[in-house]
DNA sequence: ATATTATGCGTATACGTATACCCTATGGCG
DNA sequence: CGCCATAGGGTATACGTATACGCATAATAT
């Protein structure tokens, strides 16, 4: 008998207690300033005591801010649906703690290139604001992106941040990191460098660590061959693929530059299986340091990117849009790490 | 100007276009079926011109529905805290998936296990329900669960089955796949098998696993030997300690059963380091064929747990619960997938 | 001492939807 | 032809919070 234990204490039951009116505990909690600090003492007591907290959806309808970001993934039609990119996955358990770490909740959704657009206009409205995180075809999304800027929504992306596209961009320095790749390789004594990723504006990330890496040849007095780029998306598959069309090729080449770490694995597969030795015949590079970088035979050298600086700065980044706080693109470093596939 | 592109319209607008009263657009959206089909027709066009979308929060306020589940991850208090279990990374992937199939949102959360209670407290009152995933210490939480069912909370959790606990747990037939394990291992041989892994109640799905092996061991007439057994968390660091130590107690032994391929690829470590041969001298089996088990070397035998049927089952149960409808606990399946580390 | 401002809080109301309740027009039935 | 059931939809209101506004009292200025 009795009340159900989960009758949920509203702010009128705290105000009766504490002998105010409800605005008064609304504001105490809040943290206005103009409700003295005894007040606000004994409002919060009494909300702890019953275990009271705000009522999200009524805080929400009243003040039309939902204190809630959306994340949104982007993903290729993809046949095997079911895998998430690694990455992807790392970042979003950095994005989860830094909303946590500010009071946000964080909604997530995934959603396939071709889907219809109401599902992202649905978001806009579930949430302050959204992130979006997407490796797939640049140029398809981009319609979206211009309604998102049209209907006033606030966002961030991940990418590159180059290209000074739609919005705002959060990203690695990616011409940086190429250059850091292309630099090791020479350093190693590479001289005819592949490199395994769209190198299209389908793709600016990649065509990124591209343009690094041509620019850390150039550097070093070596002209880099168009013949050894080959297109490849970020899948196992489609680096196993795009390595066996260059060995096929009958190309003349001593090291690959993957523009991701599952590109690479696919293309170790590949070079092992056509008996090159890795790293004395063919010396390799990815991006991303998944898990899996360090497990692989070789072990593979690889970039890592900042993840958790990641999640901070476009969480960070979004919320200072959305409160109408100015914010500058900010890119972050990626750093080398040296493992056995290129250990010479 | 005109009006801001990005005023929401309201069921108001809907209603006035379609010359009926805000209840009845209310109604005809909802499915109601004391609207007329003609009516409906017209306020769904209108609705759908006008990009009308139901705003949840008022939504939810009336209603006290959120139509939003949520996900808590409860993790050990870990060192590398950016590191999540890549088992539970995949299964993500499945709910999400779930989740929008069936119009609800999902709402994420990690949550240390030491973490004040009230966090969960407060999920309990965003969400018609939660989703618990967790490998950590169980009896540590027994204590919130109870909490949860106190307050008439609906929730499913991941987990052990054959403990019938507190609350709806859907989970992996732990104990079968630990026999599959067993079996495989006696059938190419092996007499001596360690076990890597919590086998306490502190981690029942774990001490399952354990007891399929014994099982499968003594149904082929030999007598597992505690001594073989060490304490192991799902991590790598973990699994390598435990390795080692199995490794200097100077035990003998063929074959070793990891309660997850984390456990496994440090224990692989830790026995290629000590100069054992894999699998000709140490046969090993992991548990959840996470990426990174088909890339070790030699690649890793493991147990791979149904994720995309677990996502749609949690789901599908955690929605009965909400509903009142019955629901049965239920046990998935695990497949044994056969590589280099038991190929002899 | 009066005018002025700040402090602390109550009153009234809005946010957008869902639902209990009521009303009207129809049709079936005896 | 009167009665009731039903369909279809309107009226009023509740959900729990946040905020514009007003009004005292106290603090300060003149």
């Amino acid at each position: 008998m009795g009340r159900q234990p989960s009758a949920k204490p509203t702010s009128f039951d705290i105000a009766y207690l504490a002998g105010v009116s409800q605005p008064t505990v609304s504001r105490a909690l809040r943290g206005s300033k103009s409700v003295s600090a005894a007040t606000r003492a004994n409002i919060q007591r009494i909300a702890q005591e019953l275990n009271y907290t705000v009522d999200k959806n009524a805080s929400s309808l009243r003040s039309q801010r939902t204190h809630t970001l959306a994340l949104l993934f982007f993903e290729d039609p993809n046949p095997d649906e079911s895998m998430i990119n690694p990455f992807f996955l790392s970042m979003l358990g950095s994005i989860t703690r830094e909303c946590a770490r500010r009071g946000y909740d964080l909604l997530i959704s995934f959603q396939q290139m071709h889907n219809d657009w109401h599902v992202t206009y649905q978001d806009s409205h579930r949430s302050d604001g959204i992130i979006l995180l997407g490796y797939g075809d640049y140029q398809l999304y981009l319609t979206k992106l211009e309604h998102l800027v049209e209907m006033g929504t606030k966002f961030v992306r991940w990418g590159s941040v180059s290209e000074d596209g739609i919005g705002l961009t959060v990203g690695s320095d990616n011409v940086g990191a190429g250059e850091q790749a292309g630099a090791h390789l020479v350093e190693i004594g590479r001289r005819r460098i592949a490199f395994l990723g769209d190198a299209s504006d389908h793709a600016p990330e990649f065509q990124d660590r591209y343009d690094g890496l041509c620019r850390a040849m150039r550097a070093a007095g070596l002209e880099p061959d168009p013949a050894l780029q080959r297109d490849a998306v970020s899948s196992e598959d489609s680096g196993y693929a795009a390595a066996r069309s260059l060995i096929e090729s009958g190309q003349n080449f001593d090291a690959v530059f993957a523009a991701s770490d599952l590109i690479a694995i696919g293309a170790m597969r590949a070079l092992a299986e056509a008996g090159l030795r890795l790293p004395q015949d063919v010396a390799i590079i990815g991006f991303d340091d998944i898990p899996a970088a360090s497990l692989t035979s070789p072990t593979l050298t690889t970039l890592m990117q900042d993840m958790k600086g990641a999640g901070a700065l476009l969480v960070d980044a979004l919320l200072a849009r959305i409160d109408g706080r100015p914010v500058e693109q900010r890119i972050l470093p990626a750093r080398l790490i040296r493992r056995q596939s290129t250990a010479v």
